[in-house]
This record gives C-alpha cells, sequence and structure tokens, in this order.
DNA sequence: GATGAATGAGTCTTCATTCAT
DNA sequence: GATGAATGAAGACTCATTCAT
C-alpha cells in the first residue's frame, strides 16, 4: 500500500497507455481485461483506476491522443506543402500509410473499437476521423476542380483511398521482401491510379 | 421442458445464426453473450448448447459458412466469364461490392473477429479467405502478364484493391444518394484503375 | 455445476429469504454482502442471481412480503371484531405486540432499510406501511368521535402509539422476567392510556 | 501537500464531523464512503485520517459527543428542577422532544448505527443510553412510588416513553401545520397520559 | 429439444487504509 | 496538515457452461 517510493503520475501512466494500446489492439478492448492490464504494468488492478475512472474512459484517451495527433502530424506535415493537388495527394498518402506503419496498435484500436464507445465519446473520436477524411477529400475536390484528378464522387473516392491505404496493416510485416518505403512508393502510386493521376508525379515526390 | 410443440431444428439453428450475426456484429464476439444471444431468440442459454456446443463454434459456424458461400458465389460467377482480366477484374469488383452491401454482418464479422478465434480455427478461415485473396491476385497477374495492367506487386495490388472495395461498408448506407448500383460502378473504376485499365471497359461491362 | 439432485426452486428461495432476513436484521443491508448470504445457505454467490436480478430486489422482495402478509393478518384478525374502538384499539395493540415479537427481523428490516431503497421500491413500501398506520388512526378518529378516547391530533397519537409499540423490539428478549403475554398486556394498557381509555376495559378484550 | 494556508485543526474537525452525520445519517454508515465524506467537505480521503485514525473511529466519536452532549444538557436542565416527579416526567418528555427535533441526524445515528460498532465501541455507547434511560426509569420509580403514577413495570414504561417520544422524528417535518411547540405539547401530554398523569399539570410546566 | 438450477471463474469497480513526499 | 500514489480485499454482478429433469 501507499506510494511506491520514486512513482510519478504521468510516467506511471503513459506506461499504461503504452501496454493497454497493446492488449486493446491484440485481444479487443471488449476481451481484455484490467487485470490483465494491470499485470502487464506491475500494478494492481486498483491503482488504474487513479487515472481513468472508468475502462471506458481509457480507452477513450487513447482515442483521442491518437486522432488528435495524427491531425497534429498532418497539420504540421502540410505547411511544408504547395496548393497543388497532386502533390499534396501524394504527399497525404505517404504521411498515411508511415503513420499507420508506425502506430499498428493505435490505428486498429481507431478503426476497431468504435463500436464499444458510448454515444458521446463514439462522437468525439467520429468527429475526428471525419476531419481527418475531409482532409484527403478537399484535396480530391480541388483536383477535380482544376481538371488535374477525375473524382466524380470525391467523398466516395476519399473513402476509397483512405480504406487502401489503411489496409497496408493488415498485411504488411517489417523484415519481409518490401521495405516501408517500397510499400510507400507503391500505395502513393495507386492512389494517384485511383484519380487517374498519371505515374511521373510520384518519383520526384518520394 | 421436452420440446416446444411445432420446433425444427434447422430452422431454429438458423434463427440463432441470424441473429448471432446481427449481434455480433454490432457488440462484438467478445462483448455479446450467449443470453443476449438467447433472448433475441426467445430461447434460454441452455438451449444453445445443443447446436454448438461452445460460443466459439458458433462464431466459426458463421464464419466458415460466410467464407464458403462467397467462395461458392463467386464460383458460379465465374464460370460465366471469359479469360480476359479486364473482364474478369471488372466482375470481381462488382461481385464483391454487391455481396458485401448485401451482407453487412457477416463481412464486418470475418474481417473483426479473426482475433478471437482459436489457433485452429483461425486457421481455416484464414485459409479461405487467402484463397478469396488469391482470386484477385490471379486476375492482377495474369492481367500484368498479358500487358493489360499495371501491377508490379499484384499482392500489394491485390490487398489494396480488396481493402477499398470492402472499405465500401463503413460508409454506404441504403437511402442515400447514391444507390448500390451507382457505388458498384464507382468502385469498379476505381478498382480498375489502380491497376491502370482506362476507363473504357466499365460501361460495357455494368 | 448444473442442477443439484432433488433441487427445488421455491424452496430454495425461502431458504434464501429466511438468511437473507436474519443477515440483513444482524449487519444491516448495505453492510451485508451477497458473498455472506451464500454462504449461509451454502450456494455459490452467482446461484442467488437465478432468484433476484439484484441484492436490492431481494430486499424489496423481503419487505413487500413483510408487509403484506401484515396487513393480511391484520385483515384477518380485524373482521373478528366489533365496531367498538376501545376494543379495537386493544386488539390492535395486542397483535401489533404479538406481530413484532415474532418476527423481529422483518420488522427491524421495514423500519431500518427504507433509506437504501430506491424512490421507486421506496414507494411501494411506504404505501403501505402507511395504510398500516391508517388503520390505527382510524380507530382513533373513530374513538375520539364518539367520545371515548382523547385525541386531539389523531394522526401524531397514532404515530406516538406505533412508535411506542414498535419499540418493544429493542429491549424484549425471551426468556426474560416477563413473558410475552406479560408485554402485550402491558403495552395494551399503555396504548389505551395514550388516549386516555380508562383501564377496566383491558382485561376483558385480553 | 503540506498545510493549506488558513487551516486549523480544530475548525477542520467540526466541518468534518457535520458532513458525516449528514451523510451517515442519510446513507447509513456501512454505505457511506470516506471518499465521499471527503468530497462534501473538499479534502482529500487521506487527510481524513489525520482526525480519526479510522472510519470507525470518526463514528464513535460523533456518537459519543452526542451522547455525552445529551446527558449533559439534560443535567443541566436537571438542576432547575424540583423533586416532583410528575414535574420532572413533564420536562424530560419536552426536553427530549425538543433535543431530537433539533439534532435528527444525531438522533438517527445513534439508534441506527449501533449495530455497526465494535464490542468495545458498542459498550461504551451503549452505557450512555442506558445512564439516559435510567433518568426516566428513576422519574417514574419516584412517581410510582408517592403514588402519582402508574408504573407496574418502571422499565417498560420508561422504555414504551423514549421509543413514543423518538419516534417523532420519523414524521415531523418543519413547516408543517404543527409547530415544534404544539408537537412538544402533544407529545408530553401523552407521555404523562401513559402513566395515568391527569392532564391539569401539562399547562402550567410548558 | 428444451428448461431451470447451479457453478466457478471472472467482470469492472470501490473500499478503507497507508505512506513517501 | 495535506496530498498523490498505491494496495489488497472485497463489492455486486455476469459469464460460458453443465446436467438432472
Amino acid at each position: 500500500m501507499a506510494r511506491k517510493p520514486g512513482s510519478n503520475g504521468e510516467e506511471t501512466a503513459a506506461l499504461v497507455r503504452e501496454a493497454a494500446l497493446e492488449l486493446f489492439a491484440q485481444q479487443g478492448y471488449a476481451a481484455a481485461s484490467m487485470r490483465q492490464l494491470a499485470k502487464l504494468v506491475d500494478m494492481r488492478p486498483s491503482a488504474l483506476y487513479h487515472y481513468w475512472p472508468t475502462k471506458q474512459d481509457l480507452l477513450v484517451d487513447l482515442l483521442e491522443r491518437h486522432m488528435t495527433a495524427l491531425l497534429q502530424a498532418w497539420a504540421e506535415r502540410a505547411v511544408e506543402l504547395s496548393n497543388d493537388p497532386i502533390e499534396r495527394l501524394d504527399a497525404f498518402s505517404r504521411f498515411h500509410i508511415r503513420y499507420h506503419l508506425a502506430r499498428p496498435n493505435e490505428v486498429f484500436l481507431s478503426y476497431m473499437e468504435l463500436r464499444n464507445l458510448e454515444p458521446q465519446n463514439f462522437a468525439r473520436i467520429e468527429a475526428h476521423r471525419r476531419h481527418y477524411e475531409s482532409v484527403l477529400k478537399d484535396i480530391l475536390i480541388e483536383g477535380a476542380r482544376i481538371g488535374a484528378m477525375q473524382a466524380p464522387e470525391p467523398h466516395v473516392s476519399a473513402m476509397a483511398i483512405i480504406a487502401m491505404l489503411t489496409g497496408v496493416n493488415t498485411w504488411y510485416r517489417d523484415g519481409g521482401r518490401l521495405s516501408a518505403s517500397d510499400v510507400e512508393q507503391l500505395y502513393a502510386e495507386m492512389a494517384a491510379a485511383v484519380v487517374r493521376v498519371g505515374r511521373q508525379n510520384k518519383t520526384e515526390a518520394a
């Protein structure tokens, strides 16, 4: 009982978050238990409740942080880009692949555990996701507007491209024949192809 | 106690399967309980165990049936087709979209609940899935061989296209602005575009 | 697991109710646990939930049964009585003392655990209690009307008499110097005295 | 960490006691938690342990203070009284009603939470209670001795009168039709009636 | 085929309490 | 005096499952 010497709240919370990401991604939020999680970080289950009042709050914390960081990371990347939608699409695809390959657990959770959120929590996370989708959609709209892309239904194209890109995590494993940057290149080309952007641009933008 | 008047094994099982698909899709396999399921079909939980020895067996039954039916349905469609990979890709895309839009629960389960399968069960379902993926992959390989498609990494392209097509279920809802066949058309075009097939073929194949 | 040979639902429930009365009366509803209760009746805690969906439902069951039985018992006694309020008051006092002394646990719960009831459950039990109080109040009103009793505030007198009578359970123990029927006699006289009924009637009515 | 500016031990303790009385009276000692209590006084739970080593000690503190104050208050009132048992009974009844109506929480706890006391603590509080009961009992014995009261079993009469008087708290609420002093008058008359003291004395003593 | 009674392991969560800071 | 971090035991309740009937 009582405080562990040298213990510090924020460090402990970060450790737990990391472990929870892994655990929830592997077993699913519903199937994972607070006991298992506590064991992973060598705490007692009750100690977890110092940091998050409920299991759901922990999940929300993970998802909220992921979505915020994702949007923030894109915002930082976006400022470096011109207004050319072809360049932006290429950058978006590569960014998405890279970000996803680096954070498979976060991504997995974000796509799989939405149904386990209570309505108000769902709404918050969903809003972030729509925001992210609109980034791509706006690129496609602009691309179509200036005649550089074919996207008769930009929303559909955006959803299709995002699904395609996100799918990389279902099969890619480090150490295989293809490197992460090979994969990035391939997906960036396919994404461009979906909206009928010719291939020459890819290599420059890489 | 004793048999319900008018009850029939296979009919009851089919009813339960339908309810289980819905329930597992909505709440997730881990979060759904046999009690909830029993209540949905107005039975007592213990009665379910006459049909499936465990909850997991029920899940496996659902997934196995879905995958078998999917492969069977494709097999039936495929015999009508020529060997032209462009025609086959178009047919595959349309088939996939149609099949998915008609069976959102089955599809959802097939992609979401694999991690909840015990290893041997996982292996069986996974084998079906790879078989299905290889259908598309073989089309792309042939398309590339005869120079009609660009798929430097056919496996990657196949995974990308399947992810893209399957993604339709995350956003499509009946009664929206786009009809199911509009969507089918759009996705078939995008799938072709991924491997740089020009657009003329689409309309004929529709 | 599974059914115990020869087990029967209603018998088991009755056993549990008995044990719960004892346990809740001794420790208080809030302080008593379902584990303790299960141990008392040699069941596993989960089995209790076959009979009552929650701990609160068990409490309500106990209180509801007690109040219903109390009112029923009085109704049966009342039919034997004349309309004379003096006779009725005497009968009521004796009935109350006897009933309370015979069921100390039920009575204790009924007076102590009302605050632990959720509002709707409280309302139901409270209605019974008011009904019972009104029995006495009506006697006093009639007694005052015909000039046989002094009860300027019949409600207050009724509450006072009931509190007085019910208090017997706080000190009476079997086997002491006074028998239950001594106590009944004493309390009946005191109750009569509260509304200034002279003593002569007591002995006859005993 | 460290002391809050302007904080003062005894003041804080008094605040906590007040909140604990309210909380324990409303929810019951067993059902109330140190966390709830801490929140009520805007402290952290651990801070409470500076004042009372355990939750039980806090309860004992409350009960002990109440009983001591009650006995002390009666002692102060008693010195003003003659030896006339009729006057003393009237004064006792009025004192009891007044004291109870003014401190419903304390009174409630004193009657309800005795069972939650550990044996030695129970013994201490119980001793006070018996002392208080003996005050009334002694009055009745004296009254019977000089022929001014009828109390064949003074202990029983004392218990009955105390139960009757204490019951006022179960129904009386400020702001109703009857004022506190109406109620005091009514109860003083009923208490006298229990031991067959005639009515004339009441008004003088008011 | 189906049910009601039961189990044992487990769920999330709260509890009173402790002690380094 | 007070806090934040932690504990271990226990809380009510649910789970998949079993088996006598």
